[in-house]
RNA sequence: GCCCCGGUAGUGUAGUGGCCCAUCAUCCAAGCCUGUCGAGCUUGGGACUCGAGUUCAAAUCUCGGCCGGGGCGCCA
């Protein structure tokens, strides 16, 4: 055996069928008959069968019914054409290699009858990443991720790599993971929010960052996590936050896009995804308001939206055929001191929202550093905390804006997936720090 | 931070005071079978989260610990 593998189960065309190649991937399943038997071989492609013969090979046959399964093997041997066997060849082995034999029993069955609960799941991650479904899953993840280079990169952003150790809170709010930096303490960044603006004061004018979320907040639900990733997006010389508007739904389009043309990904996570229509609508937050209360809920003008109420919105939005919508123009108050000022009361801020999951947050940021002193004064914070962000507001700065926006909870909404864990391969939450 | 709920073989479950040295499936082991592909059949193996209490009697009731799930708030 020169090679542990010369092809991938889905690789072997009909040119290879009497011909020998070499095989390897895990033992999904071995099925004994008698004086012949069938072992299943996963590799990442898919799967393929290898057929032995008691007759044939006594000591190779044992030694295949023998072994345990998830094992890891590699075996030589002819490429027969057979339309019994699953991809229309099976391969009789010649030569076969334990590369390394699985313990029993297994904690977590791969194909058995059985579900097993997340938790379970998540303990034995790598067992569980085994499944096609859920390598179809981090496929299209993957996808996803490259479309999002691909567009962003063409709309001529740059990507960025912002600190995740820092100094002080990013945007005050949300607890932070505080951590010892030598004699010092630090911080777990919460979004890439002040470096992504700092950067607008260098002439880049647009960036991204494929950024980690650190959220210190004690919450258990299906949709939060205390380590999560995000794309980051921010630019110059905007007019108003319409343009940030633009291209997030460009993106989100361009992602959408991509994950629908995994069409055996799809299938194997026997979905169906249908493109969104461009442009996305656009509700203000008043429009909002009298939307919500027309349906029997009394919200005051200035409270946020209840998780409830969210839910409803996103299910009076899909009705009318909207899955995809902004909600703009939010009060002043809801929104981080960073965020512009429209009149008195109004912001530039917006959210996207997916059937009522907010997806994104963006805004047109505030530039002028007279006003962004006087908005963290009035959001209780310390600008003496905050010096070297607001230095980099004295030496010219543009009119900016951008969003921050999670991927984990895209997928969710994406494939309709019912646990923001399942998004991730190795979530963080309240209870979980390894693996 | 607040509020609900749960923990039985490796996995997933049934069992709400005695009928339980605990059900079923899967799994594991041994055996039979020359075309399996959710293989089939036979036999066997394996568990009540921990501690204290109530009771003649606890998987089952009470309290506490540990571990987990979910909702709200907040957020992505």
């Amino acid at each position: 055996m020169e090679t542990y593998r010369t092809h991938y189960s889905k690789d072997v065309t009909k040119d290879y069928f009497g011909k020998n190649i070499t095989v390897a991937g895990w033992v999904e399943d071995i099925r004994n008959i008698g004086s012949l038997a069938f072992v299943i071989l996963r590799d990442r492609l898919g799967t393929l069968q290898i057929t032995a013969f008691k007759k044939k090979h006594p000591e190779l046959f044992d030694m295949l019914v023998n072994i345990t399964r998830e094992s890891v093997i590699s075996v030589y041997g002819f490429c027969k054409q057979s339309d019994k066997a699953r991809n229309g060849y099976e391969i009789i082995p010649e030569e076969v290699k334990i590369l390394s034999l699985a313990e029993t029993p297994l904690p977590l069955g791969v194909v058995d009858k059985v579900e097993s609960e997340l938790d379970t799941r998540l303990d034995n991650r790598f067992i569980d990443l085994r499944k096609p479904e859920l390598q179809a899953l981090f496929k299209i993840r993957n996808e996803i991720i490259s479309s999002v280079h691909n567009y962003l990169r063409s709309e001529n952003f740059i990507e960025v790599h912002t600190p995740k150790i820092i100094a002080s809170s990013s945007e005050g709010g949300t607890d932070v993971f505080r951590l010892k930096y030598f004699e010092r303490e630090a911080f777990l960044a919460q979004s890439p929010q002040l470096y992504k603006q700092t950067l607008m004061a260098t002439g880049l004018d647009r960036v991204y960052e494929i950024a980690w979320y650190f959220r210190a907040e004690e919450h258990n639900t299906r949709r939060h996590l205390n380590e999560s990733t995000a794309i980051d997006v921010e630019m110059a010389f905007i007019k108003n936050e319409e343009d940030v508007m633009k291209i997030l739904e460009n993106l989100v389009y361009n992602m959408w896009k991509k994950a629908s043309e995994c069409k055996e990904e799809l299938t194997i996570l026997k979905r169906e995804i249908n493109l969104p229509n461009l442009p996305f609508i656009r509700l203000t937050y008043d429009e909002v308001l009298k939307l919500l209360n027309k349906n029997g809920y009394d919200v005051k003008w200035g409270d946020d939206l209840t998780t409830e109420q969210e839910k409803i919105l996103g299910d009076i939005m899909q009705k009318k055929g909207h899955e995809f919508y902004f909600i703009t123009k939010y009060p002043l108050e809801s929104k981080p001191f960073y965020t512009m000022p429209d009149g008195e009361k109004l912001s530039r801020g917006f959210d996207l929202e997916c059937k009522g999951m907010e997806l994104s947050s963006g805004s047109q940021r505030i530039h002028d550093k007279e006003l962004l002193e006087k908005r963290m004064k009035a959001c209780g914070l310390d600008a003496a905390q905050f010096e070297s962000y607001l230095k980099a507001f004295r030496y010219g700065i543009p009119p900016h804006g951008g969003f921050g926006f999670g991927i984990e909870r895209f997928i969710m909404e994406l494939l309709d997936i019912q646990n923001v864990r399942e998004c991730i391969l190795f979530p963080r939450d309240r209870n979980r720090l390894t693996p």
